[in-house]
DNA sequence: CTCCTTTGGTATCGAGTCGATACCATTAGG
DNA sequence: CCTAATGGTATCGACTCGATACCAAAGGAG
């Protein structure tokens, strides 16, 4: 790791180019009362299905610890945007619920500034760019020890049904996935392809 | 701005991915005794010209409040890896200069890491998702009123002279641009293209 | 059924971010 | 010359964030 090989100057590049739009973002990130941390946190909660709604989901998504993330978990109580519930199987786990303002008020994600930034592009072309930085990312969490994340429908553990209504299946859970449950993000998550 | 169509999913899941990648490389950013914001203003204080090395460019290039910037070099000075310098021709402007302590630090830069990351994909696949960055980064300074910055080879006030050794121009503030110059960022960056 | 370790979560501390506000110099414009 | 506008700094309050310490529930292994 110390001198292996300096990355060319497109890597650099982007690499620049993806920090300098998260400094952009998180600057557009102070709206509706809550700061980029909290919109991070609400923004999880919203996509996750409910497998993943506890603290230590959510410190593992971001990449945080426990302690930091009980806190901002506990200003999105404060708010009135969020709301902790024991589990009813296990006795030590919470679960995270949003409330109906929490709801509303994800609806209104300022990262759809970023979204409709890139809507400029031709499809082809904000497809690769989506795959380059998927393999990003990807790569960042395997080197770093990260849980990957992701949604139900490219999971391995996904089995789809037929198409007519009827609901998917998780083969590591042994539960049942509704339409909704396949395009959640999911703690356990294990990517398909090697 | 308030139902002006919904960005499409590919375009939704370029912004969810910068989002989560600029998340996990701060949390990566932890290093050296710096956090996030003390090594993006390090990071620029080792990449600027000499027109642009002051409070005011920085807090307009991460999109901060003067304030705010003043805090973290007050910071960095105080460990000794930033030194605040009157300027000799205004007396209210301040130049910011890198200790010899600061350039070592900034030379080992954790944003390599994600350089490194990028490193694995194809070399114009990479070029391809870098221009959608530099595309979306554009946008949305565009639609913020922000200044756009980026480096003087790219500036419409560039004037490259003879290949051989002699030094650039910049036709905007009149003055002589060396090889390194016009590879480093500067605020008065005008893009070239309409 | 006990120990004992692991796991999920919270509280507290200290350094620091961050916007907001207020304030002070210097400079530029009428 | 007087009045903005500009470049910087200080202070405040809410909050992030890692580190550390701590607690209770769960899971083994004997």
């Amino acid at each position: 790791m110390d001198r292996s090989a300096d990355p060319p100057p497109e890597a650099r590049a982007i690499a620049e180019l993806v920090d300098r739009l998260g400094r952009v973002v998180r600057a557009g990130e102070h709206q509706g009362g809550l700061n980029p941390a909290q919109w991070e946190a609400l923004r999880y909660l919203a996509r996750c299905n409910r497998f993943s709604n506890t603290p230590g989901a959510l410190a593992r998504y971001l990449a945080a610890t426990k302690g930091t993330v009980s806190q901002t978990l506990n200003a999105l109580e404060r708010k009135g945007l969020i709301e902790r519930r024991p589990d009813p199987a296990s006795g030590r786990v919470v679960r995270l619920l949003l409330t109906r303002a929490g709801r509303a008020l994800a609806a209104k994600d300022p990262l759809i500034q970023l979204a409709t930034a890139a809507a400029g592009c031709d499809r082809r072309v904000r497809a690769a760019a989506a795959d380059v930085l998927a393999d990003m990312l990807a790569a960042l969490q395997r080197a770093n020890g990260l849980v990957p994340f992701g949604v139900c429908r490219t999971c391995r553990h996904f089995r789809p049904h037929a198409p007519n209504g009827a609901p998917h299946w998780c083969a590591l859970l042994d539960e049942r996935l509704s339409e909704a449950d396949s395009r959640s993000i999911c703690v356990e998550h294990s990517p398909l392809a090697a």
